[in-house]
DNA sequence: TCCTTTCTACGAAGGCTTTCGTATTTCTCA
DNA sequence: TGAGAAATACGAAAGCCTTCGTAGAAAGGA
C-alpha cells in the first residue's frame, strides 16, 4: 500500500533532505536534522515527518536499529540528476540538450576555466565513444 | 498591490502557459487555450484564471483590446532558461556547472552529433571571450 | 432594443506541501 | 522496576496549486 509512484520529482524540502542523505549515507532523523544549515531551525518531528513521506514515496528506505530508524537513499543522486536534466531539457529546451548547454555557456558568470573543464568533458566523452 | 515577487519560478501549469505565450507572442485567453495540446481539455475559465495569476505574479502583462485582454510575456524564455539552469546547478550540482554538463554527456541518449554541437558551442564561446 | 454570445471577476473545492504539537511507545539506567 | 529521555505515529493547520462553476458586464446583430 506504499509507493503509488506518481511523483517522479522531489519537492523543495524533500530535495534538501535527500541532499543530506546523499552526503551522510545512512542516517537517523537526528543525523539529518543536525546536518541542516544552522539557520534552518526545524522541529525534530518535522524532520521525522519529511523522512516518513520520502519513504512512502519510495525515495528512501529505513531499517530499525533498536528503537531508531536508520534511513538510506534508494534513489541515487546521479539518477536524480539525470532525471532532472532530462526533464528540464524536455520542458524548457524543446528536448534539445545542445540548446541547454548553449544557454548555460552564454551565462556571463561562467569563468574561462569552467568553460575549459566543460570542453574537456565533451572531448573525453567523444574520444571514449570512438572505442 | 500586485507583484509580491516572492516566487521566482513557474509552477507546472504556469510553465505550460508561458511556453504557449513565448510561442504566440501576444495572445488572448482563447488563443492560449487553443494552443494547448488537443488532449489537454481545460475549461476556458481555468485558462483565464491561470493567466490572471501569471499577471499577479508579474510574469505577464495584459492590455485590453475591446472587451478582451491580450496577454504578453514579461519574463523572456531566455531569462527563465538561465534562471532555471542556475537553480538546478545550485541545488543539485554543488554550484558546479561543469558537473551538470558531465552528467548530461554521461547520459546515454546523447548522440555523437549532439556532443559535437555542444563542443562547437563551447569552442565558439571560448574564442569569443578571447576578443 | 433585447437576446445571445463572449468575456471578466471571483470564490470554492480538493489535493498537496510544510510545519508542528500531542499522544504513545521504547529504551536505559539508577 | 520504574521514571525520564528519546523515538515514532498521527493528525491538524495554514498555505499554495489546479480546476471549474456561477454571476455579471460588454458587444453586436436581428
Amino acid at each position: 500500500m506504499s509507493d503509488k509512484k506518481k511523483t517522479q520529482f522531489l519537492t523543495e524540502v524533500e530535495l534538501e533532505f535527500m541532499t543530506r542523505l546523499w552526503e551522510l549515507g545512512r542516517a537517523t532523523v537526528r543525523d539529518v536534522q543536525d546536518a541542516l544549515a544552522p539557520a534552518r531551525k526545524l522541529a525534530y518531528t518535522s524532520a521525522a515527518t519529511i523522512l516518513r513521506i520520502l519513504e512512502q514515496k519510495g525515495f528512501v528506505t529505513s531499517t530499525k536499529d533498536g528503537k531508531t530508524f536508520v534511513y538510506q537513499a534508494v534513489l541515487s543522486k546521479d539518477t536524480y540528476q539525470s532525471r532532472s536534466l532530462r526533464n528540464l531539457s524536455e520542458k524548457l529546451f524543446d528536448n534539445t540538450p545542445a540548446a541547454l548547454v548553449a544557454r548555460l555557456v552564454d551565462d556571463n558568470d561562467l569563468t574561462e576555466e569552467t568553460l575549459g573543464e566543460i570542453r574537456a568533458l565533451i572531448d573525453k566523452r567523444l574520444r571514449d565513444d570512438k572505442r
